[in-house]
DNA sequence: GAAAGTTATTTCAATATTGAAATATACAAG
DNA sequence: CTTGTATATTTCAATATTGAAATAACTTTC
């Protein structure tokens, strides 16, 4: 290889690390937007906070309930902010802790009737703000970035699990 | 329009919602990954803030400076964020605001020498892990997802600052 | 050149989030 | 049974972030 595709090459590669980081940027700020709009919202509407938001939408999926450690882990937040937040819905009713016969170490946190007619009437109007916010794409164009966001998350996973080795 | 074809409409129109529901997720989700990754190594081999990094990667590709409410709006935080983190830079002489004769209501924060070497060091480590995160897209798709996500960032400007009109 | 209004930053109190230590229960091996 | 180890949750202190009020400097208008 002479010296000029070499320059080539490491012009080409600087280009590409400059074009992912950008691309990050991009991301990153995509996300922020939306999830700012929705924050303001959620908080304006129903006077909620989006992770008390998101929490009752893990329950809604999962009618049989999740533990603590589910939770923790869908929502991507540490085991200690679960607590505050399943303690806070508590309080207002809208979440209940229901005790495992089985294992008394955990137990399944589930909407309660109200919670979940409160989360109804929330998550309709959520919606309509993810339609709008989304609505500049066309149903192709998103269902082209939903692939994209798909092959990336699962290569993010799978190189967390499998961590490429320092060497060779 | 018959009923059936209603029908069909609003099964589209709700199958839609959710598709831009789940997109939404997908979204937040990549960037959470992405983010806490870099946030960990940030921490582990820097002993660093992802936000404190992140102000003075604007500041590096802002040599002339930024005052501290271009840099909360380029970071989309808040006011008072900033002046906590510029403190902090400052204190461990990493930047400097720098008082412009002309208006002495604001200033110019800038790198310093010692904070422009530091940034440079971190920078070429954030760059590969960067890379190493995005680097199960090919260049083509990552592109495509660098293209959807600008338009994605300009239509929701836009929407925002033109709202639509709640009636026709 | 005051008064009124605008813009830039900081301060402060409230809220959110993390990560580590503490607690409690379960399970497995001897 | 008891000891050790693993798992599930909570508590707590430290850090991060917001938004509103306070402060200071500038600009316009009369």
């Amino acid at each position: 290889m002479n010296p000029l595709e070499t320059e080539d090459l490491e012009l080409r590669a600087r280009d590409d690390h400059h074009a992912s980081l950008r691309l990050w940027l991009r991301l990153l700020s995509c996300t922020t937007l939306v999830e700012d709009s929705i924050r303001q919202q959620l908080r304006e509407q129903f006077d909620i906070s989006l992770s008390r938001f998101d929490l009752m939408a893990q329950l809604e999926r999962h009618p049989e309930g999740l533990t603590m450690g589910e939770l923790s882990r869908r929502m991507m937040v540490s085991g200690g902010n679960t607590t505050v937040i399943v303690d806070q819905l508590e309080k207002e009713q809208l979440v209940q802790r229901h005790i495992a016969a089985k294992d008394r170490r955990s137990f399944r946190v589930l909407l309660t009737p109200s919670g979940h007619k409160a989360f109804a009437r929330m998550a309709s109007a959520h919606e309509g703000w993810v339609v709008a916010l989304f609505s500049g794409l066309s149903e192709r164009q998103q269902q082209q970035l939903s692939n994209l966001l798909g092959h990336l998350k699962t290569s993010i996973h799978h190189s967390q699990s499998n961590p490429p080795s320092e060497h060779a």
